[in-house]
RNA sequence: GCGCCCGUAGCUCAGUUGGAUAGAGCGUACGCCUCCUAAGCGUAAGGUCGCGCGUUCAAUUCGCGCCGGGCGCGCCA
């Protein structure tokens, strides 16, 4: 996993268990590299954290340690008992560089492991309906969504990704009429947007295409008669749209399911079958209730009205039971926070059939609240009030918002100014990174007729040792920000690396022929940074560019 | 009223299973291109971590109570 911290680990566990004959694990020994240089390279607390257990005081333990790791000179070089009882130790620059030989065999594979253990998950975000365009505010979603899936891969856990296209309720029936007015509007036929329609400029570009390609056909047909027509055409075209937006922001899902789909193979009535048949079920005025409240909901929930119509709940847990069927053994679903009270009786659902509560996860991304003109700006597919996101993708660059979402944590409840969204483009962080990553380049270019390093003895820089310190922690970061979901962490560390190399590049000249021994180890060092650079911008969908 | 989330620099946000002097970007002030890309580097100003109590050797971090803001409480989806 982490070279250096793992051997310190080890030689931490073996120092305490001589001289206090007590077994410590790998996972109780914190190590971390701190603030401040002068209390060394990493530093760790296990010294406090045994005082209870051993019954002596912090720093009588790390007095009584500190000979052991004297022992191991060739890999430390020096130690300190500070504060409270901080062991600080300062590592030989020779074993720090050793992560550049890893970094250099492994290449686009640095930063991967095995933290998954190749858990199936499945993991499911957006989920738009498909009743008009994608607006910004699903892009925090999108973004989340598939950088999760990206670190999930890359940190060992077997991803599937999944859109779940709802449909099959009444909004899709909203839907083609609106569509079916749209198109007689586009014949000259004056007809008014149903009530709960919608009226997004979607639906009149929809119009105009089936208008080129069929002409007033439909006009002549009786309107009950040619719904299902508007309904299947327009579903497919909105389903296209969403599809292409979504490539567009480098979001890919490997599988879409639809809503109908699970009616059109009974998993509806089947559920609600097993449902019944564990008992989780009871008939009150006419309606078939589910005992969510056996599982943390406020109380229980209908699955059959009394019309006989299921809720929206029914078919999803149907869904969501129907993809442990298929073989996962993990669902995570990204959900806006507008539906958070949703949760508990999705969970109930799937608890009430016996699966357990670890397989089961659902993450709340927060709002992003629109701004526009200095007021909030209330998006809405029915009044049609929204901006695109592939508007603002094509003003702001794929790059720049991407960043934007993944640079925050889920649970912050943010601003989204649409004014400034463009104008801020050119401050985005993300142009930071990238641009580190294209001097990286660069240099590579000038470089490459000098011979290739095989040791890095010369490296000995204070800017030289704190990257070669942030570039092993890579791997740990990854599956930290793999296992938490959080992809921010990926940000944070992009731009502490990103820091740490043009802090790097106006201290050391990289290239000087007088000195090829160094130039040499720090083209190689340089090389390493490229590679993790690059590496961590994949993962949030963000193009290392190797110009700018 | 009940439930979930948030409150950290002028603004947008980080803060590593609780740790040493709370950080970054933008903005502000002042320096730095005869040298590998100045979309950069360096220095400085800017904070009662919403308020209070508790747990702990140690609290921005954990618990409780307030205050302020967002969202949700349908046989809609």
């Amino acid at each position: 996993m982490n070279l250096i911290e793992n051997k310190l680990k080890t030689i931490i566990i073996e120092a305490i268990d001589k001289t206090f004959s007590y077994q410590v694990n790998m996972d109780d020994v914190v190590i971390e590299i701190p603030k401040d240089k002068l209390h060394g390279d990493y530093a760790t607390n296990i010294a406090m954290r045994l005082a209870k257990q051993l019954k002596q005081k912090p720093m009588d333990i790390a007095n009584a340690l500190l000979p052991m790791f004297l022992n191991n000179s060739d890999f430390i070089t020096n130690v300190e008992i500070a504060g409270p009882g901080f062991i600080n130790f300062t590592l030989c620059n020779e074993r720090l560089a050793d992560i550049i030989t890893v970094v250099l065999k492994a290449q686009d594979d640095y930063g991967r492991s095995d933290s998954g253990k190749h858990v199936r998950v499945n993991l499911e975000y957006v989920s738009a309906n498909p009743t008009g365009d994608l607006h910004p505010g699903h892009a925090r979603g999108a973004a989340m969504g598939d950088s999760v899936a990206r670190l999930m891969r890359f940190a060992g856990f077997d991803v599937t990704s999944e859109y779940y296209v709802n449909d099959a309720g009444n909004q899709i029936n909203n839907m083609a009429l609106s569509l079916q007015a749209r198109y007689f509007q586009r014949c000259g036929v004056d007809t008014p947007i149903p009530d709960d329609g919608y009226n997004g400029p979607d639906l009149i570009a929809i119009a105009d295409k089936l208008y080129l390609e069929e002409g007033s056909k439909y006009l002549s047909i009786d309107k009950e008669e040619s719904l299902p027509f508007f309904r299947s055409y327009g579903l497919q075209e909105e389903l296209n749209k969403l599809k292409s937006d979504l490539e567009l922001f480098r979001v890919k899902y490997d599988v879409w399911t639809s809503e109908q789909s699970i009616y059109d193979r009974d998993l509806v009535a089947k559920v609600v079958q097993k449902l019944k048949d564990a008992d989780m079920t009871y008939e009150f005025e006419d309606a078939l209730w589910l005992k969510t409240t056996l599982f943390g909901d406020d109380k229980d929930r209908v699955i059959v009205r009394s019309n006989g119509l299921y809720t929206y709940l029914t078919p999803d847990i149907a869904y969501h039971i129907d993809k442990f069927e298929r073989g996962f053994d993990r669902l995570v679903d990204f959900l806006g926070a507008d539906h958070h009270g949703y949760i508990n009786r999705l969970k109930a659902g799937v608890l009430a059939l016996g699966y357990n509560k670890d397989q089961i996860e659902i993450d709340i991304i927060q709002m992003a609240r629109m701004i526009k003109d200095g007021a909030e700006f209330k998006m809405s597919k029915r009044t049609g009030k929204a901006v695109a996101l592939k508007d603002l993708i094509e003003e702001a660059g794929v790059d720049a918002v991407r960043y934007y979402f993944a640079n925050r944590a889920a649970d912050t409840h943010m601003d989204f100014d649409l004014d400034m969204a463009v104008k801020q483009a050119n401050d985005n962080p993300v142009y930071y990174a990238q641009y580190a990553h294209a001097r990286v380049c660069s240099i590579l270019r000038s470089g490459k007729d000098y011979p290739t390093a095989s040791f890095y003895d010369g490296l000995n820089h204070p800017k030289e040792i704190d990257l070669l310190k942030h570039i092993n922690e890579f791997p740990v970061v990854v599956s930290d920000a793999a296992i938490t979901r959080q992809p921010h962490k990926i940000c944070n560390y992009i731009q502490k690396l990103a820091s740490m190399f043009h802090s790097f590049y106006g201290e050391c000249k990289v290239l000087d022929e007088d000195n090829v021994v160094l130039s040499q180890q720090r083209l190689a060092l340089v090389s390493a940074v490229k590679i993790t650079l690059k590496n961590a911008l994949n993962l949030i969908g963000v193009d290392a560019p190797e110009r700018m």
